[in-house]
DNA sequence: GTTGTCACG
DNA sequence: ACGTACGTGACAACG
């Protein structure tokens, strides 16, 4: 028998904040209840069980609080919106005659703990839903925890059991309690020893397994002296934080199976509930499956093997999905589950349609190597129209088929309508012209991507750790000047309480106010510089924070057991076509002061590896040059001069040798404000002039660049007449704010339609160059791999020995990646580290 | 979750 | 007369 017990709290409270503005008729709030039902529904389908429960807090005064006062302090402050919907969604768990427990001085924890404690007393199976970590401590053989996390704007899922835990933290569930114990944890205001953090915790408990453990071998040699000292100073700490963070097994409630046992629901109670608080997609839900009948054509129960399915296959392409790890395809009898799906996955005369391909590319190119490229749903539509805030599956059957799918049946609907979705994409692709974009530029990208974050970057984790404490004392020290000079202790951090020490009490002058006070942006209080010794204080405060939390902690956290960071890359989330990158971004890696720069050193090859990083040389100003057929922007590329310093000899009217780098500075600020859509004001402001003085910069410009000038005008007619600008290999970016009668956003739109094909045309450059490197790298038997892209840069980690033949391989595919009437210029470097590679 | 700030191309 | 550069993502604070 199976338990499937959910965290009632933990779950309305992530159910809250997930979803917004659902209001019962009378304007009261139910996005709780509505969001926590959709959630049990879904869980309950997905796991299957015999019995159900939910265990809620009830607030009182416990032993945790009497013992320690602070303890999940910030947790007992619940909105008054969703405090109100406590008790409806009881009465209507009530109705579906689901088993609640709660007991005073009792958190949900400790009856779940309780309940999982009693499944494995009796032989049965648990899976407990919940947002918190906690639970991870009652994971056993029997017992799961079942997560709802948030992904890319998906609702998604993560199963953790015993496997998981191991693989995740490196010891067992039950030692979760003694990691806790010595390194705190801030969320629940549970100390652990002071000065040792996850890390450090980490590697003691999986060493001796429990505090205990730790302790007894305090005097271990392999105990650095300064841990001790932390451990010797910390034990009482330690100890009530080992009992703090145990969740109570032995809660006195009466347990029994009947009461959990999941029976139908009370509908006379519960339709009329439903209705009142305006939940009538709910009510649908509960309808039998009448609905599921219309809407799925048919969901077989058993699962099929591939092998009796793989010639209809063969015949009509093989559409399917993945959704929680289970492959669903569409065959003749409907929509199957499928068991063995590689052999299918793998089979070269098989045509294979799907839906964000990218993980299970991830799986097959560890496991059986190179592949092709499926047909993605996702990119496909993404290719229709990038302006879509996220592609999922709901949205994609809205817009193509007229179904109704319920909430919980939308993997199945979707498959089921697989085969209309792709032939529409495809209808209007072909007459647009994008099917090449499609197939041989976004379809095989996919692969590449997949290849890069199953490779990742190695990361020196000692070396960052000691900079993110160098970082520590230098803004300790900073910190400690700014409170002086501000006469009091603030957050500095907070641009609120920073504008009103900087603004009121200093009485500084202060520039345009936000919605929420003064704005305290660097470029503000760069011109308050010399006006107080307070501000380069805080513009330095602010770099170094910034390094710390973002590069140092932020990037620790995301180094995996291999040593590597393996990075998400998205396909599908720019409006220009460019790939984004993150958790972590690694497209935002410092480069521009040298304190920053030093990250790169962190960077490096491992093993006997070099980095190989090849850059285009103002790729977006030689795609402009080509693009707006400019024979003078040609010219100064074909002579290989230095493009920022021929345009400002021109604008200047003097030789490129009398051309000051003051002068150089200007033209290249003119430069880039003509690739982004070029304002006066804008240019004003960035070069510090006056606004008379950037628009005669602008027209001697374009004056000199007579067809950039005509280009920017006929793409902004094409913008308005078409509604939509291309790059040159047919990717569309639509402009609506063209239609807007608010002069800001008509004129945004303008700029976007300027700088929209020629961003759009250089990332669908290093897009093919991308694709053709990695075939090149392959096709030479060479063991190097690219790993990371950055717009107009690619890096190949290389076995040191190939490192001559890479370089010039990389520079060859970038350069002659597409023919331009200019030609593209490469400089490539190579290193140990990122570093070097300068 | 939204806002302000700042890192990159 | 309007009030700005184009494209991203992460973090801390705040609601």
């Amino acid at each position: 028998m199976k338990l499937l017990v959910f965290d009632g709290n933990s779950i309305i409270n992530r159910a809250f904040y997930a979803i917004k503005n659902l209001t019962a008729g009378d304007g009261t709030p139910t996005n709780a209840i509505f969001g926590f039902l959709k959630l049990y529904f879904k869980y309950f389908e997905m796991t299957s069980p015999d019995m159900v429960a939910v265990a809620f807090d009830v607030r009182a005064k416990t032993f945790r609080h009497e013992m320690y006062p602070e303890y999940k302090a910030q947790r007992h402050g619940m909105p008054d919106e969703l405090a109100c919907q406590l008790q409806p969604l009881k009465d209507i768990l009530s109705a579906m005659n689901v088993k609640m427990y709660e007991l005073e001085g009792y958190e949900a924890d400790d009856i779940i703990g309780t309940l999982s404690r009693y499944c494995e007393d009796n032989g049965h199976m648990c899976d407990i839903v919940s947002g918190d970590r906690d639970d991870f401590q009652l994971i056993s053989e029997h017992t799961r925890v079942i997560m709802p996390v948030t992904r890319a704007g998906m609702s998604e899922v993560e199963v953790y059991g015993l496997p998981q835990i191991e693989d995740k933290y490196g010891i067992s569930p039950k030692s979760i309690v003694d990691l806790k114990a010595i390194m705190g944890d801030s969320s629940d205001n549970i100390k652990g020893v002071p000065g040792i953090g996850e890390k450090g915790a980490l590697e003691l408990i999986r060493r001796f397994e429990s505090l205990e453990g730790v302790y007894s071998n305090l005097d271990s040699d392999s105990i650095k002296p300064s841990v001790r000292a932390k451990l010797e100073n910390g034990r009482e700490s330690a100890q009530l934080s080992k009992r703090l963070a145990a969740i109570n097994r032995y809660v006195p409630i009466e347990i029994c199976d009947d009461d959990m046992m999941a029976r139908g629901y009370d509908v006379q109670t519960l339709i009329p509930l439903l209705q009142r608080y305006g939940l009538t997609s709910i009510i649908k839900q509960l309808e039998p499956e009448a609905e599921k009948q219309q809407t799925v054509t048919t969901v077989c129960s058993k699962s099929v093997s591939a092998a009796e399915y793989l010639d209809r296959f063969r015949k009509s392409g093989l559409y399917f999905m993945i959704s929680d790890g289970i492959m669903y395809a569409l065959t003749d009898d409907g929509v199957c589950s499928v068991t063995d799906p590689d052999s299918l996955l793998t089979d070269s005369s098989i045509e294979k349609f799907t839906f964000k391909p990218k993980d299970i590319y991830k799986r097959l190119l560890h496991t059986v190597g190179d592949i092709s490229p499926f047909y993605d749903i996702e990119v496909a539509q993404y290719v229709i129209d990038p302006s879509e805030s996220a592609y999922t599956p709901q949205r994609i059957l809205d817009r193509y088929c007229d179904v109704k799918a319920a909430q919980d049946s939308v993997v199945l609907t979707f498959v089921a309508n697989m085969p209309t979705i792709v032939s529409s994409q495809l209808e209007t692709l072909k007459e647009r012209g994008q099917l090449r974009l499609l197939y041989e530029i976004e379809f095989p990208l996919t692969v590449v991507l997949a290849d890069m974050e199953n490779c990742g970057f190695y990361v020196d984790k000692k070396a960052l750790e000691r900079y993110s404490q160098k970082l520590t004392l230098e803004i300790e020290k900073l910190e400690k000047n700014i409170y002086e000079l501000a006469g009091e202790q603030f957050n500095i951090n907070s641009p609120k309480q920073l504008g009103i020490v900087l603004f009121e009490k200093l009485g500084l002058p202060h520039g345009k106010k936000t919605k929420s006070g003064y704005s305290t942006s660097a470029q503000i209080l760069e011109k308050l510089s010399g006006r107080h010794e307070i501000v380069d204080l805080i513009l330095e405060y602010r770099k170094y924070v910034k390094l710390k939390s973002t590069y140092c902690d932020g990037l620790l956290k995301l180094i995996g057991p291999d040593g590597k960071i393996h990075t998400s890359f998205n396909q599908t989330v720019t409006q220009t076509g460019r790939i984004s990158s993150t958790e972590p971004n690694l497209q935002n890696i410092p480069v521009r002061t040298e304190l920053g720069r030093q990250l790169r050193t962190m960077f490096a090859a491992c093993d006997d590896n070099v980095l190989v990083d090849a850059d285009y040389s103002q790729i977006e100003l030689r795609v402009l040059a080509h693009i707006a057929d400019d024979k003078k922007m040609q010219a100064a590329f074909e002579r290989g001069e230095d493009i920022h310093t021929v345009t400002a000899a021109s604008v200047f009217g003097v030789p490129a040798d009398f051309v000051t780098p003051e002068m150089r500075r200007l033209a290249k600020a003119v430069n880039f404000g003509i690739v982004y859509g070029i304002s006066d004001f804008s240019l004003a402001q960035d070069i510090k002039t006056t606004r008379a003085q950037a628009r005669q910069y602008i027209d001697s410009y374009l004056g000199l660049y007579s067809n950039v000038a005509a280009y920017m005008k006929e793409v902004v007619e094409k913008a308005h007449r078409d509604g939509y600008v291309t790059t040159l290999f047919g990717r569309r970016r639509y402009l609506p704010e063209l239609e807007s009668s608010n002069f800001n956003i008509r004129s945004f739109g303008e700029r976007a339609a300027m700088n929209a094909p020629i961003q759009g045309t250089a990332a669908d450059i290093i897009k093919i160059a991308m694709i053709n490197t990695r075939r090149a790298l392959i096709d030479s038997g060479l063991k190097a791999k690219l790993i990371l892209q950055i717009h107009d840069e690619l890096i190949i980690e290389a076995p040191e020995h190939e490192k001559d033949k890479v370089c010039s391989l990389l520079v060859q595919q970038m350069e002659s990646a597409v023919k331009l009437s200019v030609r593209l210029k490469v400089d490539v470097e190579w290193g140990k580290t990122w570093y070097q590679c300068k």
